[in-house]
DNA sequence: GTCTATAGATAGATAGAC
DNA sequence: GTCTATCTATCTATAGAC
C-alpha cells in the first residue's frame, strides 16, 4: 500500500490557500495577520512558513493562480462565428466564472495595491492580457470609444461579484442572461426579442 | 482686528482629513498607520487625537461626509421632464461627481469592510439612499430585472474612478457622454443619433 | 512539517508638560 | 493644540527542539 498516494501540497498547503483567501477577501490582506490565517488552519504560525516564505508571497501566489487559471479558462473557450455571439460568450463566460469564484476577484481587482513594485507590474501584466481578449472582441463593433466601453463593461460584468450571493433571489444562470443582455445593449445590438420577454 | 475670522476645524483638522483620504485611498485603511498620516500633516501621532478619538472615528467621517455630501448634490439638481432625460441626468451627474472625487468614492466602496458593525449599518443606509434615486428613476423603463440593471449601471458608471486620471486622453466631458451613451444603450434607448457620430 | 519561544519592529492610544 | 515619552498589544519572521 503505498502512503497516501503522494498528494502533493499537502494538506495544510491547501487549507492555507483557502483560508487565506476567504481572510484577504473578508478583511483585506493589511487587515489579515498570520496568527488569524494559522488560527484558521489551524496549525502555530510558524507552520506557515513551511509553505510561504512571507506574507507577500502567499498573496502574489493566490492571485497569479487566479488569473492564470481565468486566462486558461478563457483561451479553452470555443471560437464564435462572429463578433456578436463571441461578445455575448465573453459577457457569459466573465460573468460566469466571477460570480463561482468572488473571493479571487475581489483580491485580484482591490489588493493589486498590496504589492510590491515587480508583483504588482507581473499581476498588472496578466489582467492586460486578459482585458486584451474583450478589447480585441470589440474592435469589430461600431463605438464612440473602445477602451472605454471595454472598462464599462469589464466594471458592469465585475461589479456583480459585490452582491451576488448563491442562493439568492435569482439563479447564477438568470443573472448570466440578463448581463448578457445587457452588455449587448450597449453597444447597440437589440435585435433579438425585447428585454422584458 | 478679529483673529483670523474665527475658521473653525483649524488648519490641522483640515489637513488630517485631507491626507488621510488620499493615504486611506491609496493603500487602504488598515495599511495606514496613524504615524503616517501625522507624517504626512507634519504634527506629532499625539496631535491627531485632539481631532478624533480613534483611527475608526477618522474612517466613519471621511465616510459619512461624502455619502451625505453625494445625496445632497443630487437631491438639489434640477428635476427632469422625463423619465429617460432623468436617466441620461442621473448617469451624467454620478460620472461627473465621482470622476472629481475619485479616493472618497474608491474608499466608499471599498472599506465599508474596515467599519463597526453600528458604523458599517448607518453608512450602508446612506448608500442605500443614494442607489434608491436609480431604482426610482428604473421604475419607468421596461426592463427584465430593475435592481440587476441598477446594480449593472452604478457598476459601470464607479468603475470610471478606478482607471480615469485627470488630463488623460478624453476629457471629462467627452467621458461624461459616452458613458451617458452607454447607460441609455443598456436600458434599450437607442433613439439619438447613431453611437459613432 | 509542526511545535514552543522569542526577537525586533511597529501598531493604536494615553499621560503630562508647555 | 501640540509636544515628548511611553504603555501595552500585536505584528512578521526566525531559531531550535522534536
Amino acid at each position: 500500500m503505498a502512503r497516501t498516494s503522494g498528494s502533493i501540497g499537502s494538506k495544510t498547503a491547501g487549507a492555507i490557500r483557502t483560508q487565506s483567501l476567504a481572510l484577504f477577501a473578508d478583511h483585506g490582506y493589511a487587515a489579515v495577520s498570520m496568527r488569524m490565517i494559522a488560527d484558521a488552519v489551524g496549525v502555530g504560525v510558524s507552520a506557515l512558513y513551511n509553505h510561504y516564505p512571507t506574507k507577500q508571497a502567499l498573496l502574489v501566489h493566490l492571485l497569479t493562480d487566479h488569473m492564470q487559471r481565468l486566462i486558461l479558462a478563457w483561451e479553452n473557450q470555443p471560437t464564435a462565428p462572429d463578433h456578436i455571439l463571441a461578445l455575448e460568450q465573453f459577457a457569459r463566460f466573465h460573468i460566469r466564472y466571477h460570480i463561482t469564484k468572488p473571493d479571487e476577484v475581489f483580491l485580484s481587482y482591490m489588493e493589486l495595491r498590496a504589492l510590491e513594485p515587480d508583483n504588482f507590474a507581473a499581476l498588472n501584466h496578466l489582467r492586460n492580457r486578459y482585458e486584451a481578449f474583450l478589447t480585441a472582441i470589440l474592435r469589430d463593433f461600431d463605438l464612440q470609444d473602445r477602451k472605454i466601453t471595454a472598462m464599462a463593461i469589464l466594471g458592469m460584468l465585475t461589479g456583480a461579484t459585490t452582491w451576488y450571493k448563491p442562493g439568492g433571489r435569482l439563479s447564477a444562470q438568470e443573472i448570466e442572461d440578463i448581463y448578457a443582455r445587457l452588455v449587448l445593449n450597449c453597444v447597440g445590438i437589440t435585435t433579438k426579442e425585447p428585454a422584458h420577454v
